[in-house]
DNA sequence: TTGTTCTTGAAACAAGTGTATCATACAAAT
DNA sequence: ATTTGTATGATACACTTGTTTCAAGAACAA
């Protein structure tokens, strides 16, 4: 069943109420503020609603509705640990990393992370990462992990070149596949003894 | 005067009541929490408490408690409001589009919009970008404007192609420079005429 | 001591508020 | 035409809840 008219007003006049006053409106709020003239026809449209999982109620409870849509509000605050470049090992966290103060803290939300532990975030320095399109200054947000999945896209240290990259991994018969998100681009070979995951990339964040 | 002990407890009980419930609690709730047997003893501490400015309410208002310290924790819900491709003008939001209920809502902090207002995403299809370093399935984040600061990045829309562009403006004499963000590409000059700035971008995301 | 201020307490009021009941109107399906 | 489901409406009840009032103990300085 769709939202009709009456309740998409609903909905949107209870987020501006939240927006605004930080706390949820009455059945009566929403009557005044819905044209509509009485208190049981708001109830009866908040009934529907909460039957189509749009907000959620506590029976009883004044000023309870929460709206689906905002339930997992998670913030997390993710530590700024340092810089990653072509020519240096990318900071891993240990446990005394994580204690102390970071550079500085960014705070995402959980549609940022995707709700994953151990993230932490790093500033890019230079353009050698521009095969993963990542550009300088750029921060990208890295999960604390020495293992991949085929396919899933991590800081790896090249122990030959001395040199940390962003690559597709790619377990194969005897070596590693480096594939960069630049597909008009080769992949690259190396034995698994010469190449170390040093974390999953989860996600870059640019701003302008 | 320093926060007491009995209204620091208020004040916790007040954090871990809204991170469970949603909403606030009432005088009595917090009584019942904190181990005060009547709810004029808990008014006291409010009043308090909100002369030294800790929390916020709305007179006679029920469940109207605010902290003080999550007013400003910026959580800005961004509209999803479809794709940006190459061949095809951006959607450009009006009046009525912001009522709609969008595609998706992006749950962001304003660490990441930057608290700039009017504020929409779209999805990058295809790889018409990347010399912007903006892959297949990105997400820009846009600012409803229609002009820009020279060296700003904008959503340009070229007329004689017929296409979207990602592209640092520059204002010259008769003439409008689209810099690409790899400074490995060479501008390209547009009579004003030419293109439509049809929004800033503000940031990116990407997530794997 | 005395006085002052802060804290705790009990009780009650008045208004806010969720909810139930009964009723009407309208459209779609049978 | 009848039924069914849904949207709207008026009214009232009972509980929730912010607030007030009066009172008393506790801490502390003069």
């Amino acid at each position: 069943m769709a939202v009709s008219n009456t309740r998409l007003r609903i909905l949107n006049f209870i987020r501006k109420f939240l927006d605004e006053r930080g706390y949820a409106p009455t059945v009566r709020d929403i009557a005044r503020g819905c044209n509509i003239s009485t208190p049981s026809v708001v109830q009866h449209h908040l009934n529907t609603l909460e039957r189509q999982g749009y907000i959620h109620r506590d029976p009883e409870v004044f000023r309870s509705i929460q709206l689906a849509e905002r339930k997992r509000e998670g913030i997390s605050r993710v530590p700024l640990l340092g810089t990653i470049a072509a020519g240096e090992p990318i900071p891993v966290p240990t446990s005394d990393t994580w204690a102390t103060i970071p550079e500085e803290t960014l705070q995402l939300t959980d549609e940022v992370t995707q709700g994953k532990k151990g993230v932490y975030a790093l500033k890019v320095k230079g353009i050698s990462m521009i095969d993963a399109f990542v550009d300088d200054g750029d921060i990208v947000l890295i999960q604390q992990t020495s293992t991949v999945e085929d396919g899933e896209v991590a800081a790896v240290w090249l122990k030959i070149e001395q040199e940390v990259t962003l690559k597709k991994v790619y377990h194969e018969a005897g070596r590693i596949r480096l594939q960069p998100a630049n597909r008009q681009m080769e992949p690259m070979y190396y034995k698994p003894e010469d190449v170390e995951v040093q974390g999953k990339v989860i996600g870059v964040l640019r701003k302008l």
